[in-house]
DNA sequence: ACAATAGTGTCTCTTAGACAATATCGA
DNA sequence: TCGATATTGTCTAAGAGACACTATTGT
């Protein structure tokens, strides 16, 4: 049996500038060295008790990150993705704020809008594109997003990014509705003062036991 | 680095007396061999184009059966799943009207109901329990289940099987607007007039256009 | 005619969304 | 006080579920 590359990569997202954007990084080793691609690298037997450990070993050691959340997406299987042979990636995609995102180490790490990146190696794009559906269905009738912003957060800001993701307004109040029937925030004391010349909001954060956790709906979020 | 274990496995889904059934093999090959198992089978790079490829070829191969319906599950991995070693298996459900499954070549294919498996080696328990919360919730707001009826059936009869998918009882009202919203049925003319002792209900068949695409909706078929 | 289930019309109640009133900040 | 945004209250409209009525078959 001929042999069968074995890797894990990972689609760290994030929110800024008012969309999506993917973390990529320049490969240091052949096939494609030197060319932006997702964080990815051989799944260790030897290290890794199973695939998603394998995820977290390769978003730590290139990124410095270790998300919150993290799901697996998919696994990308066959003979042409990758030119030395018949290979098989599981996918990983992580959320997190996009102020955790630094440089780490010697690898330069750098955001990328997701509907702008081209000229990716092996099925790269089409891998960015499942974890992007994956995220803006999901968000569509879960907590998903709640990942995507920081420790604190006011609820106008949290309704900003589901409006982005979901690419249309939402209405304010079942918004408001929505999110309490999740219940997985608290209420921080004090307020957001900071840029307002307006009434500031209530800082919320997620209830310590949802930290790992989405909540469903089954309505969604937005009807449309 | 030491060798990966690639294969796929497939949980192939069938409703009977009433309830979702697996089918399930007993194991040609060490480990475990003579013992229930789903099918599953190396992936062979130079046969298979990709995962999936695999993973229709030991359907085949293995029950005889070509499912219209084929999905990625998830991929389980791992040090601990299986004794030859580190193992990573591509999982794939399917889903077919129980009428097809007949005993294919020399392996005996048998269905036992989801929730009375016992015994099964590696983590095909999980795997199964994982497929069937899978189908469950994607019976809640797709089309789905029709894969689980056969070529015609009657409305009352689909309502049936999504009644024994989500373990309650389904409006008709609603049920019969959510799937007249889908538009992916047309009538037969003739009506299925069979056993009852009642006026005879309109048989329905798939639109050719959706004979592999699911039909979603926002608000879920019950609410409850 | 009767029993039984299919199919349809309609009313009600829930809830999403519109609208708007009030609250609270900086300037 | 004014401008701006947060937060809350309430009305309206769309849609899900309840109920019941009609339709059509076998016995």
């Amino acid at each position: 049996m001929p042999d069968i590359i074995s890797t894990v990569d990972v689609i760290l997202l994030t929110l800024k500038d008012g969309g999506l954007q993917v973390v990529l990084l320049e490969r240091e080793h052949e096939p494609y060295a030197g060319v932006l691609a997702l964080p990815g690298g051989y799944i260790h037997p030897g290290e890794d008790a199973d695939a998603e450990a394998a995820a977290e070993r390769v978003l730590r050691d290139k990124t410095g990150i270790v998300s919150p959340y993290l799901e697996q997406l998919a696994t990308f299987s066959g003979r042409g993705r990758d030119p030395r042979g018949w290979s098989l990636s599981v996918c990983y995609y992580a959320l997190v704020p996009h102020g955790v995102i630094g440089n780490a180490g010697r690898t330069q790490v750098s955001l990328y809008p997701v509907d702008a990146v081209r000229g990716l190696p092996f099925d790269h794009a089409r891998i960015i594109a499942a974890a992007v559906e994956r995220v803006k269905n999901k968000s569509s009738y879960s907590s998903l997003p709640v990942y995507l912003c920081g420790e604190t957060f006011t609820l106008p800001q949290l309704q900003a990014v589901y409006e982005t993701l979901l690419g249309e307004p939402i209405n304010k109040v079942s918004f408001r509705r929505k999110i309490e029937a999740f219940d997985i925030l608290e209420p921080v004391r004090g307020a957001l003062a900071t840029g307002g010349a307006h009434r500031p909001a209530q800082l919320y954060r997620l209830k310590p036991r949802y930290h790992k956790q989405l909540s469903l709906t089954d309505r969604g979020l937005n009807a449309g």
